[in-house]
DNA sequence: GCGTCCAGGTCTACC
DNA sequence: GGTAGACCTGGACGC
């Protein structure tokens, strides 16, 4: 039998739930749960007491998101108030976008994105959730990287009813063997890296965390993120990105091939002349070229 | 149902 | 510094 509880999150000037949540593919990875149409988002999340809660967050009144609860045992004031936090950073709800916003109005081609309120993302409410997931990302097609994610949390996670299980903490990767994780998450030869994040976390070696609002220039914080096995050129960029941080492009297959698509007739376009196209934006070129690569999709999924 | 091919980034060895 | 090949899974395709 589990307990219900229901709060509200506030929400800061401008912050529309659905553009966050519902151009985002993280939504799709466990532990989240986003049923198409549904306009509300589910998270399965372990809080640091040990007590496991299903979360359900969905658009209240117009400057609250409604968060729906669910527990074996009882939530306390601490509880809620982890809770809290926890959606406040995966709605990345602590980014500023106020120079973003006064870039674009430059350019009249963005409009759009002004308009609609893009701009933030959902990420996970840990730096080490987020690179597991980006390094589950790369060489792999979208369905395979669900399923890998999906079976960490299967394996490795904590379990609040059969079959629904929250993100594994970086112990419970250290101690999985790169055999089991072989065998059972089906995570080939990316489970050496993951294995390997969790043991290094672990001992203190490496510390995610801090990455996140670091006052390290953007290059040394990169060069620090590139060390991470597993963790390349696109894969850095994307973590970037999660942290907020928009200087570089996160150029995979199909942001290239998007590309090439709109400027390029097609044919083969390469890095530089991405970077070059975006090099207006400054520090905001990695978000301007996700907007305009998904612009078709974003306008034609209506909230 | 089975076998083959291909897509998807990163790492390592080699030049 | 640049490049080739290996890494692994799952989907598409042909038989």
């Amino acid at each position: 039998m589990l307990r219900e509880k229901t709060i509200d999150l506030e929400v800061p000037d401008g912050f529309s739930f659905w553009t966050t949540v519902g151009f985002s593919g993280w939504r799709e990875l466990a532990p989240y749960l986003y049923v198409k149409g549904s306009k509300s988002l589910v998270r399965f999340h372990g809080l640091s007491d040990g007590k496991v809660v299903r979360i359900t967050a969905e658009q209240g009144a117009e400057d609250a998101i409604t968060l729906s609860l669910e527990s074996v045992e009882e939530l306390d004031g601490n509880d809620l108030e982890e809770i809290r936090n926890t959606m406040r950073t995966s709605l990345s709800m602590d980014f500023d976008l106020t120079s973003f916003y006064d870039l674009i109005e430059g350019y009249p081609e963005f409009s759009w994105v002004a308009e609609i309120g893009l701009g933030r993302g959902l990420r996970s409410p840990t730096v080490f959730e987020d690179v597991v997931k980006t390094i589950c990302t790369t060489n792999a097609s979208w369905g395979l990287t669900k399923g890998i994610c999906r079976r960490l949390c299967e394996k490795l996670g904590a379990q609040l009813e059969e079959g629904i299980s929250t993100f594994p903490t970086p112990g419970a990767l250290a101690s999985a063997t790169e055999e089991f994780l072989r065998r059972e998450v089906k995570s080939g030869y990316r489970s050496r890296y993951l294995m390997e994040l969790g043991v290094k976390i672990e001992s203190g070696e490496l510390d995610p965390e801090a990455w996140w609002g670091s006052d390290a220039d953007i290059s040394s914080l990169k060069t620090e993120i590139l060390a991470v096995k597993g963790v390349g050129e696109y894969a850095a960029n994307n973590i970037l990105q999660l942290l907020g941080r928009y200087d570089f492009l996160a150029l995979d297959s199909w942001m290239r091939k998007r590309f090439s698509e709109i400027y390029g007739n097609g044919e083969p376009v390469t890095d530089d002349e991405i970077e070059e196209h975006y090099a207006q934006f400054g520090r905001w070129k990695g978000l301007v070229m996700n907007m305009e690569m998904t612009k078709e999709i974003r306008l034609s999924v209506s909230p």
